[in-house]
DNA sequence: CCACCTCTTTGACGATTGTCAAGGTGGTGC
DNA sequence: GCACCACCTTGACAATCGTCAAAGAGGTGG
């Protein structure tokens, strides 16, 4: 892991462009795209996208994903930091929802056809 | 890894669909992530796209990045794997070249906006 | 205050990944 | 045949990753 800060915006398309894609939008793609990599991960994503409310909390996403809370908390925090997910707490509670455009963001840059 | 032969197509889109995702489409689709989450890979598949005969052999694209030959060849079968690559040979040389639909099919099954 | 609940951090562990050197395969040309 | 070139495979290594148990941090309610 670089940095527990937020990574910088996504600058522009970045793949395919006639214009060699230079090192660091490499590896600021390749940071997000890792992000992404993982199912346990892609399921939260999921779940939180097609929630009723769009949102939920880290102890109900664990029994979700059979996993234990820490694990769940790591991956939350692993998309939390490209910007895929927010975060906000209300009472007890934390509650995780996805950020569209950082993810629209991501998907745009493969895009290539 | 868990197998030589090719992955088999993205089944359609996946990500926030209000059905939730099945966990064979979060499989996949995770290991075609990681496929496409290295910086190296990212930069092959980029030079891949711009150079102007759309294809290269290992001895030009190992000094593009600055790696030996034998991980070129690891990066470059990786990408294969995933479809996201054709190789054929011609006399001494292999020639890889980008099967745009299938980058185009990871991105659209990240589309969520 | 204390007990309790939710969540995160830390430390450790095995599994996976990216890299290279060494050696093997396949095609060219003398 | 042999020498050579481009490429791939193997085996090893350090670094990273996903996971959990244990302990800490933040908030609620008696």
């Amino acid at each position: 892991m670089v940095s527990t800060e937020f990574l910088p915006g996504l600058a522009s398309p970045v793949l395919g462009r006639s214009v060699p894609m230079d090192p660091d939008a490499a590896h600021g793609l390749a940071l997000r795209l890792k992000a992404l990599a993982d199912p346990v991960r892609l399921k939260l994503l999921d779940h939180l996208l097609v929630c009723p409310s769009q949102e939920d909390c880290t102890c109900n996403l664990a029994p979700l994903v059979q996993l234990s809370e820490p694990t769940v908390s790591h991956h939350l925090k692993k998309l939390q930091r490209c910007g895929f997910l927010t975060k906000e707490r209300r009472g007890m509670s934390v509650y995780y929802r996805v950020s569209p455009r950082a993810i629209d963001a991501v998907a745009g840059a493969l895009r290539v056809g």
